[in-house]
DNA sequence: CAAACGTGCCGATGAACATCCGCGCTCCTT
DNA sequence: AAGGAGCGCGGATGTTCATCGGCACGTTTG
């Protein structure tokens, strides 16, 4: 399973070095090429099978409009992000949506990994201050 | 599956270049010919087996009359468009229901493909801000 | 017969991509 | 502390191939 976090950069030619860890995880236990997708303020990468599953799923249950949509927008903003010498290559578009300069943070979420913008990250983080989190943790018995 | 966006543009004898990722997805697993229809703001297309397929689950189900009218316009509307030299041929018919001009965008949806007039994607995509997108997806976990 | 339409073929070009390379940092080992 | 190995980073390069548009031929239509 993907867990950690990672800094790393993204090269002038929108190209990431997956964290070895993360290589060998996919590797392993699934398989490339990465899907990777739009998510909520970044992107998420993951096994093709899993994307599918994830997909069908939500396809699957009754339709309202802005599942359509939502859809729609997960679909026409994936790509099959193959690895090149350990990288894979993110597309424009994506790179846009999720605001990636040249910092980013992947973060290991289990099933998936998420790519952030290193900034929108450090926000992210922020926006949920150690005291709430104890808080949750406790609720939550972790 | 066919996931993504392309942009392409129709020629003056209203042929489409089937983006080279289509085609592969196309040929490794369906089988040409598409059959083209209409479809929300847009056209679809799809291969035979499994256009018929959707057709006749929604034929099974319990009969409304405008079930009635949904299925003689789905397949009243629909063409079968063969691949020839890369490119497929849209009808007239079908070129004027989706408001094509020059410029098009197709956009993989898993088991078809959309085929939109360039313009009227634009606006589809904008009417759906990446704040509200992000909710939708964080909502649904992808 | 004329015009419109569908089709096959081909060429150019330009952008996307793959491959290869070397550097330097860091972290672990000894 | 010194050495080494692995890993992340960046560049350069060349080549492939996808897309686009034109042209010419055949066929159908009116």
């Amino acid at each position: 399973m993907f867990i950690g976090t990672f800094d790393l950069s993204m090269d002038p030619k929108n190209r990431i070095h997956l964290p070895a860890k993360v290589r060998d995880v996919l590797h392993s236990v699934y398989e490339p090429p990465l899907i990777v997708t739009v998510s909520d303020r970044c992107l998420a990468g993951y096994a093709a099978r899993q994307w599918l599953e994830k997909y069908e799923k939500i396809e699957s249950e009754p339709y309202t409009p802005e599942k359509g949509d939502l859809l729609r927008a997960i679909s026409a903003n994936a790509e099959e992000c193959p690895l090149k010498n350990g990288r894979i290559l993110i597309p424009t578009r994506l790179k846009e949506y999720a605001q990636i300069k040249r910092d980013v943070v992947i973060v290991g979420r289990v099933k998936k990994i998420e790519i952030w913008s290193a900034e929108r990250y450090r926000e992210a983080v922020a926006s949920t201050p150690p005291s709430e989190l104890s808080e949750r943790i406790r609720e939550y018995g972790f």
